[in-house]
DNA sequence: CGAGGATATGTCAGATACGACATACGCGTC
DNA sequence: GACGCGTATGTCGTATCTGACATATCCTCG
């Protein structure tokens, strides 16, 4: 497995069996963080394109400064929900969303 | 608005504004719905294509049939996490998911 | 080397979503 | 009508997610 993927991963909390030090994800599970991470790192695109910082958007989401952090790391605490309202919110289309997802790996 | 789509709307729990008896959703909220009731949709037409029960497919998923018909139902106490995880786990592919939602209403 | 702004990480109380169960509804078949 | 099967709806205890705060790390500019 690629390194930074793999670190990737671990960052996001998916760090699955804890007698193993190793990453072991069903193909559901991967096929779904790695659709998260998708999701994340277009926020983070969204923001940097804007040239917001990440404490900006929290007020325009009613948020906070970290959640913002977390949703760009797609931190394991994030769900695909607040992604997804977050990304509508901030002004992309159910279309971007939904290419963004597709999006092969 | 079209009138099944705006029963569907209430029944999916978003009646918003207690004081009126009229739907009011913003922009993002409306889409947001509607990408849900898309995921749902789709829910509901691999199941039947397959020719399963909702209680088959809750069994699939470690889940209930109660929800399972929540989930078809787009209910507001289904996350679009659980709707997209339990496609995944149904066998669609992160593509086939992305284009569901990136599909215009 | 600070200082200050931006981002990352850890934690927590309150909010929300979860599976499960009970029960209601619809619709065939007898 | 009464049963059986599939689906819908309501509720509940628990698990997970959320915004908020504190604090740490990273840059860049002076």
């Amino acid at each position: 497995m690629d390194k930074t993927k793999r670190t990737r991963l671990e960052a996001a909390g998916w760090r699955v069996g804890d007698a193993s030090d190793f990453l072991e994800l069903t193909a559901e599970e991967a096929a779904f963080v790695e659709l998260k991470i998708a999701l994340a790192d277009y926020l983070r695109d969204i923001r940097v394109q804007h040239g917001w910082t990440q404490t900006y958007v929290a007020r325009a989401l009613g948020s906070s400064q970290s959640r913002v952090a977390k949703m760009e790391a797609a931190d394991a605490s994030v769900s695909v929900d607040l992604l997804v309202k977050s990304l509508l919110t901030l002004g992309a289309s159910r279309k971007q969303v939904g290419q963004v997802i597709a999006r092969a790996a």
